[in-house]
RNA sequence: GGGCGAUUAGCUCAAUUGGCUAGAGCACUUGCCUUACAAGCAAGGGGUCAUAGGUUCGAGUCCUAUAUCGCCCA
């Protein structure tokens, strides 16, 4: 085989080929029939109308990492994707679709409107999962789900079924969140609250038995005054005591109002005295409620005022609030308006300004859900990281109201609730009955209204798996192992299926929930379609390539802390791809030969450097397996880029070139090439999970060029796909500690002489002679390494010697207790030289005054651990000889 | 109003239970097209760890307050 790769990796080749190999290999599906142990994430279900945004992509690689990884750690791993069909956002979408072509969903009625929903979603729906697939997410597609499939629209009526038998949901008359664009309620969590410059109007209410007489009232909402009912102040406020009981006019209405007397009221908010309007205000109600007042609804669910508004029947509510300013201020009922910032309700799918809304609706009792999901986790049965997300959800669970789940569309789960015309039943059940199970009357109907949709993103985790039928998948991957999402579902979603996983399962739905960061752009926004800020994946995919979108992603993401993002940080991984790139192509040349021959491999033929990338690559392997047990990603991949890079290429690669061009010991080559290889090969297991496509593309031609060339890695190389490989164990029969040790010397002299080089403006190719110098009581035998210092310091000439002496002319550098000469015979700079020594006096010396500062203390010695002072006082003695030998260099350079 | 997070090199971020001279990437300086890679190699420069107190033998790390920014809840 000829290596004939290009100089520059190029992703656009084999991404796509090798998605294809391994969905056509089927190593993304999982069967509950093995003995092995599983290990299941069940995929946040993107909205079916969603296109792939960069919070996608993150939440989505760091599952495909843990997934790739459990899967090469040997677990039967099952990554359970799909979508939901998101009612109110995808409902919005069709309607669009079909205003365009001048069509009302009214028009075309409620069944009609429902295949059209269904046509769009299959059409478009699929979107956002080949995007997925982009990205090289290792989900078994054979078991894709959508919520409104037939499964899990069963285990939607299943639930509510029991839930309403238990009396775990209820229908009431309620105040609630209305948004009159959607023309629907929403649930408290759906309602997204923003700062408002708005107005506080004080307005002036007239007593009926004085008009000449008034009290001020304060509101932010004027025109909800149509619907006034009352006028209530505090019973202790000494400025209303004599007026309570008497009863004042409505402006321009001239309704009568009675001032009542109400705990609620502030005093100190505005004057002191409110405006009661129940049917417009959930505080208001509740007054309502307290002194039996009637409720007047002035406004339609679209938002318009209705005919109880008088002359302002038919306008906007916000254009009423303006004209009915302009009239009340030329009837001079307005006694003052001032700038008011307050919070306003805004719809979490499109925005509109929310309407409280009196209404008959579909609730969850939420407490006993709420205090089964508190318990379950003061029992540790979840875990979240960062752990400071617990408390979040806990304080959410705590104060949690009751969930309103009907919704007035038409896309989603019909609500399992009949009415019998006859005797005013409600018959709750799960396949439609056919005649009233009270009075047995023919005339039934069902509810109009669909359940919120995250009411079956609830039960995802059991319900992708099967329920309410008792599957051997239920049974094999239920509870599943890792939540992986973003902080923003906690409540919507985290909290709500770990509530149904205990109340269906008897059982939480996922031990860990790991909590990650979200992505802003440049300046820490978040990104928004709205503000056109947003960093597209695919096209930065395109220009990049996938694996280092991953990579740089992850690179970025350090634990749970937010990501700010530009197109520029995804050079880092671009370049990392590139690097790994070419040191394939380096090894790939080294390993080909024209004539292969087939040789034992005796790891007692290792050379010290084969020895010591093997110790390098056996903390590699510990470190990552660790950061990744703690979720540690970006650690994990720091250290592999590290390594990859700083250790393998730059040190190791660089130390066997003359080995691999050495053609007459044949048995020394096939030892670095079986090195090589194998380190290699061991990198791209580690680095598959981050970077797949690359990873498997070099795999492969790696295991067909080392057959080909009989060289037998010293790893598995059966496995014809990384996807099933193993990940590493770490091997400490090639490796060694002396190599470890004495490594890190090497690499310090051959620094220091590259250093005077440059220093002292010497090309590189000019060989140089060096005298090295250790000490009497050295314990490891330098001269062994002389060939390997010769080469990567170019040197012509090395001798090593036990307290040799500074030769004339020489530029000099103390490294611990040995020293390093350079002669430099004509072309030394005497006085960059003393710059030198100087420079690394004063550095010697600051740090010899830190742990002096430190050893002069007697606490310190007293109280420190013995061997914090012990180390001390060891650096102090390595300092203080250090210093001696630069002041003398410095004295003989004069 | 309550809670949480952040503040470390010009920029973006790291730094185990407090303990080697606070580290990377990008940017910067100098020299190199050296037969894997210029998306690269080699050698460098750059930090009063937001501020003020405190605890401790020892604080970027723990405590208190302040400032600025961001998020969540009401």
């Amino acid at each position: 085989m000829e290596n004939n790769l290009p100089s520059h990796y190029d992703p656009k080749e084999i991404e796509d080929k090798w998605y294809r190999f391994w969905e056509e290999s089927g190593f993304f599906h999982s069967e509950p029939t093995s003995p092995q142990k599983p290990y299941t994430i069940v995929i946040p279900p993107p909205n079916v109308t969603g296109v792939l945004h960069m919070g996608h992509a993150l939440n989505n690689i760091i599952q495909d990492i843990l997934i790739r990884w459990k899967r090469m750690q040997g677990f039967n791993v099952l990554w359970m994707p799909g979508t939901d069909h998101a009612g109110i956002a995808t409902q919005n979408v069709v309607e669009r679709h079909l205003s365009s072509k001048n069509i009302k969903r009214q028009d075309i009625g409620r069944k009609r409107f429902v295949d059209e929903v269904w046509q769009w979603k299959q059409q478009y729906g699929s979107t956002i999962i080949k995007q997925l697939k982009k990205l090289g997410s290792s989900c078994d597609w054979q078991r894709e789900r959508f919520t409104m499939d037939e499964g899990l629209s069963a285990a939607v009526k299943e639930t509510f079924v029991r839930l309403y038998n238990k009396g775990l949901i209820y229908k009431d008359k309620y105040m609630v969140n209305w948004c009159p664009r959607c023309r629907t309620a929403i649930a408290d969590d759906e309602v997204e609250h923003e700062e408002h410059e708005g107005h506080l109007w004080h307005i002036k209410y007239p007593f009926k038995d004085n008009p000449q007489q008034h009290i001020v009232v304060a509101t932010t909402r004027p025109e909800t005054m149509l619907g006034d009912v009352a006028v209530a102040v505090n019973p202790t406020d000494e400025r209303y005591k004599d007026f309570i009981g008497k009863v004042l006019l409505l402006p321009i209405i001239n309704r009568e109002l009675p001032i009542v007397a109400d705990d609620f009221v502030s005093p100190s908010f505005g004057t002191g005295a409110v405006k009661v309007t129940p049917a417009h205000d959930p505080n208001d109600f509740a007054i309502g409620m307290r002194h039996n007042l009637p409720s007047i609804v002035v406004m339609d669910e679209d938002g318009t005022m209705n005919v109880n508004a008088g002359d302002f029947n038919g306008q906007d509510r916000f254009e009423c609030r303006n004209t009915l300013a302009e009239d009340l201020k030329l009837r001079k009922y307005i006694d003052k308006i001032i700038p008011h910032k307050h919070s306003v309700g805004h719809c979490y799918r499109c925005n509109t300004v929310i309407e409280p809304y009196f209404s008959n609706q579909w609730f969850v009792k939420m407490r006993p859900l709420a205090n089964a999901a508190i318990q379950s986790s003061s029992n540790k049965f979840v875990t979240f990281y960062p752990e400071r997300w617990e408390k979040i959800y806990l304080s959410w669970l705590d104060n949690v109201r009751d969930w309103c789940i009907s919704r007035q569309i038409w896309w989603g789960h019909r609500i399992p609730a009949w009415y019998c015309d006859d005797c005013n039943a409600i018959i709750v059940s799960v396949e439609e009955p056919n005649r009233c199970s009270k009075c047995n009357g023919l005339h039934l109907k069902q509810d109009e209204d669909v359940l919120d949709t995250w009411f079956s993103s609830a039960l995802w985790p059991f319900s992708t798996l099967g329920w309410p039928k008792e599957t051997p998948e239920l049974k094999y991957y239920y509870p599943t192992s890792t939540l992986v999402t973003d902080r923003g579902i906690i409540y919507f979603w985290v909290a709500r299926m770990v509530m149904m996983g205990i109340e269906m399962m008897k059982h939480v739905p996922f031990s860990h929930v790991y909590i990650h960061g979200t992505i802003l752009d440049e300046q820490g926004r978040k990104m928004s379609k709205s503000l056109g800020n947003g960093i597209d994946p695919l096209l930065m995919i395109d220009r990049y390539g996938a694996d280092a979108v991953r990579f740089s992603i992850i690179i970025l993401t350090t634990e749970g802390q937010d990501v700010k993002l530009s197109e520029s940080k995804f050079e880092m991984g671009r370049n990392f791809t590139n690097k790994l790139w070419n040191a394939a192509r380096f090894i790939f040349m080294n390993l080909i030969e024209e004539n292969p021959e087939t040789m034992p491999y005796d790891s007692n033929a290792l050379q010290f450097e084969d020895k010591w990338i093997h110790g390098r690559l056996n903390t590699l392997i510990d470190e990552c397996t660790a950061s990744l047990d703690q979720y540690k990603f970006n650690d994990a991949a720091m250290k592999m880029y590290d390594f990859t890079w700083h250790t393998f290429c730059d040190w190791y690669l660089e130390i066997v070139k003359h080995r691999l061009n050495n053609s007459e010991n044949r048995v020394d080559k096939k030892i670095v090439q079986t090195t090589l290889a194998t380190v290699f090969g061991s990198i791209l297991h580690l680095l598959h999970p981050f970077i797949p496509f690359i990873t498997e593309e070099l795999w492969n031609k790696l295991i067909i060029i080392s057959k080909n060339n009989n060289i037998n890695l010293q790893i598995d190389m059966t496995s014809n796909s990384l996807v099933t490989g193993k990940w590493p164990n770490i091997n400490k029969q090639l490796s060694d500690n002396t190599s470890e040790q004495i490594m890190p010397i090497l690499q310090d002299i051959i620094r220091s002489i590259r250093n005077i080089r440059s220093k002292m403006d010497i090309k590189e190719k000019q060989p140089l002679k060096v005298l090295l110098s250790y000490p009497q009581n050295f314990n490891y035998d330098l001269h062994e390494h002389s060939n390997l210092l010769k080469r990567m310091a170019n040197l012509e000439e090395l001798e090593i010697g036990s307290e040799l002496s500074k030769p004339n002319n020489s530029a000099s550098e103390v490294i611990g207790n040995i020293q390093v000469f350079v002669l430099l015979t004509g072309i030394l700079d005497p006085i960059a030289e003393k710059n030198r020594q100087l420079k690394h006096l004063k550095q010697l010396e600051n740090h010899l005054a830190i742990i002096h500062r430190k050893l002069n203390n007697e606490n310190f010695a007293a109280k420190a651990p013995s061997h914090i002072v012990e180390a001390e006082r060891k650096k102090e003695g390595e300092l203080l000889e250090q210093i001696e030998k630069v002041k003398h260099i410095l004295s003989d350079i004069g």
